[in-house]
RNA sequence: GCGCCAGUAGCUCAGCUGGAUAGAGCAUCGGAUUUCUAAUCCGGCGGUCGAGGGUUCAAGUCCUUCCUGGCGCGCCA
């Protein structure tokens, strides 16, 4: 819903005429498609009922009665809308100094104060590489942190690792043959990669190889030392190399917890649901049996007893219960797996947490290649690494073209290529599937990350070139032109982007918007001349390309994108 | 078979929870720089909103049937 000073203005003027709340004139207001029709429109459908007259004549008449004070400057009548005009230069003022005050701060707010969110995010397996499609999660997990963040919540970033289960025996059997001993500081994912695929090689031609490992896997779950060291040494390497690209991508985590961590939690998680009289034997499995809200079974134990990633992920959600004690956790996951994580809400529902309704599943579309399907096995995998390196390489030559005066190149080079890759993953909505391409992932024209902090780097060229400080004391009544006031629009809703990016967990709805916003300012950047002869003039503008520059580096910011001041 | 998601310009996508003439970018064609960074801007081309039916003053948006694609449906995660 739209509401601003200025609709509470039109709705108190509406609602003298029509008796209508004020409360629903605010909901019904809308903007007209185009900035030319009015600023804001009352549409009288809903009034035409009432009054039993058709919309266009309840319009036209409001629009001779009703009169046009401050903030209003004209009310026209266009079909069957109302259309507001307000005066731009408050419009103006009102905006710049609330964009000025508030700098870093513009788009924060309160509304989250004293509660607490904890987001599950990336969460890759161990001893793999991190590969393209590891992307989203990380990306998108990271982006809404920034939301609730900057909505005022406090926020647990946490990583649940893939540290668990049989393959970690069969990569300890391949290690103890033939990896080695005192080289293992240097070993890279890749090494443990080769010791993998040496291991499924071999138990073909040998088929004890399997039996083997699984015998480590059980001396691991029984805590046997030895296979801990092992464990914690693949888990050490894999660790190193998701931090290096953790780094590069800016992303953050408060907690590295995986699923190992767990283990020990799941027997009185299991105790517990039997004594609430949820589960039952199926099959020689243990289950829950969720046929009553028309879904399959959830399985908690398996016939040889082991536990099931459900089972974990119920053990995990009350831990992080007691720790955080969270209003809200939010897991964010590809859609694959919407039919566990509703299995699993449901259960935690069913052992009677009222929290249990307060987990969410945050998913988005699989990332796939345009002939094949990413597979680690195939190597059919584009690897994080070289998809970044890319990115870089390819903003570097761009630099060298265009800019081969600039300093700390390579540092611009790094946050405009990084940029472009995360900015191109957050602007389609998550759902959607996305079809990896290199080339889509590489442009840097058009509707792009480079494309956003090219128009911020431009802004703070001008601010350099102007030189003075920027100030407040200007005269609004400069500020009306066309262009001017379109792109004053954008900034002014800034804000209420970001609740409703935090309301759908959707990142999309801000970088869409800072797309608007670049797109206004270039259209005013071509034709006004920001630094003008007139210095009145100049000190008007200058205020308008700040805060513009401002709403650019913080909305970046919320994606996890630096602003380069040059570029 | 059942369930969930998607289908809008040649390609990639918006479309603010039912409103005014369906919008961008890429590609393509044509323009703009003695002046604040041309990674920019302006214009042309391009549409049966998957198909049919329904709901109502009004449907890309809601209900329904079908088509196409993706994903999921007990011992993986």
């Amino acid at each position: 819903m739209l509401t601003n000073y200025f609709i509470t203005r039109i709705a108190s003027l509406l609602n003298e005429k029509t008796g209508l709340p004020e409360a629903e004139i605010e909901k019904l207001m809308e903007v007209p498609p185009d900035f030319k029709m009015g600023d804001y429109a009352f549409p009288c459908y809903t009034l035409s009922k009432a009054l039993k007259k058709a919309p266009n004549v309840i319009a036209s008449e409001l629009s001779k009665t009703l009169p046009s004070v401050s903030p209003v400057v004209e009310i026209r009548d266009i079909g069957p809308y109302l259309n507001f005009f307000i005066d731009r230069t408050i419009f103006a003022e009102m905006v710049l100094k609330k964009v000025c005050e508030e700098h870093d701060c513009y788009g924060s707010s309160s509304t989250g104060a004293g509660k607490r969110v904890v987001i599950d995010y990336s969460s890759p397996n161990i001893a793999k590489h991190l590969a393209v499609h590891h992307l989203r999660s990380a990306l998108i997990g990271n982006a809404i942190l920034h939301v609730y963040k900057t909505l005022g919540y406090t926020c647990t970033g946490i990583n649940h690792l893939g540290d668990w289960g049989t393959q970690f025996g069969q990569l300890m059997v391949a290690y103890k043959r033939w990896g080695s001993e005192d080289a293992y500081q240097s070993y890279t994912v890749t090494d443990l990669n080769n010791l993998y695929v040496k291991f499924h090689q071999e138990a073909e031609k040998n088929p004890l190889l399997e039996g083997e490992a699984r015998e480590w896997f059980k001396k691991l779950e029984a805590g046997d030392q030895e296979a801990r060291d092992l464990w914690q040494r693949f888990k050490d390497i894999s660790l190193r190399e998701f931090q290096k690209i953790y780094e590069m991508l800016g992303i953050h985590f408060d907690a590295f917890v995986g699923e190992s961590f767990y283990n020990t939690m799941v027997v009185d998680t299991v105790m517990r649901a039997k004594e609430k009289g949820l589960t039952r034997v199926s099959e020689e499995a243990l289950i829950v049996d969720l046929e009553p809200y028309g879904m399959p079974p959830c399985l908690l134990r398996k016939k040889d007893d082991a536990t099931l990633y459900a089972t974990r992920d119920i053990a995990a959600a009350e831990y992080r219960q007691k720790t955080y004690n969270f209003d809200k956790m939010i897991y964010v996951v590809g859609s694959e797996q919407k039919l566990h994580f509703k299995q699993v809400f449901k259960v935690l529902e069913l052992m009677g947490y009222e929290w249990g309704s307060h987990c969410v599943h945050v998913d988005f579309g699989l990332m796939k290649f345009k002939d094949a399907k990413m597979s680690t096995r195939k190597g059919t995998v584009v690897l994080l690494e070289d998809l970044l390196s890319e990115a870089i390489e390819r903003a570097k030559q761009i630099i060298e073209a265009k800019n081969p005066q600039l300093e700390n190149k390579d540092t611009v080079a790094r946050h405009v290529g990084i940029g472009a890759i995360i900015f191109a993953d957050l602007s389609a909505k998550r759902n959607k599937d996305v079809v990896f391409d290199w080339n889509e992932a590489l442009n840097f024209d058009g509707e792009t990350g480079p494309y956003v902090q090219y128009t911020h780097a431009r802004l703070c060229s001008i601010l350099r070139k102007y030189g003075k400080a920027v100030t407040t004391r200007v005269d609004f009544g400069l500020l009306k032109e066309d262009e001017t006031t379109v792109l004053l629009k954008s900034l002014e809703q800034f804000p209420s982007v970001i609740v409703r990016a935090a309301e759908f967990y959707e990142p999309s709805l801000i970088s869409n918007h800072l797309i608007a916003v670049c797109s206004n300012l270039n259209r005013f950047y071509n034709t006004h001349r920001v630094l003008a002869d007139d210095e009145e003039l100049a000190r008007a503008r200058i205020l308008l390309v700040d805060a513009t520059r401002q709403v650019l580096k913080n909305g970046l910011k919320i994606l996890g994108i630096n602003a380069p001041g040059q570029m």
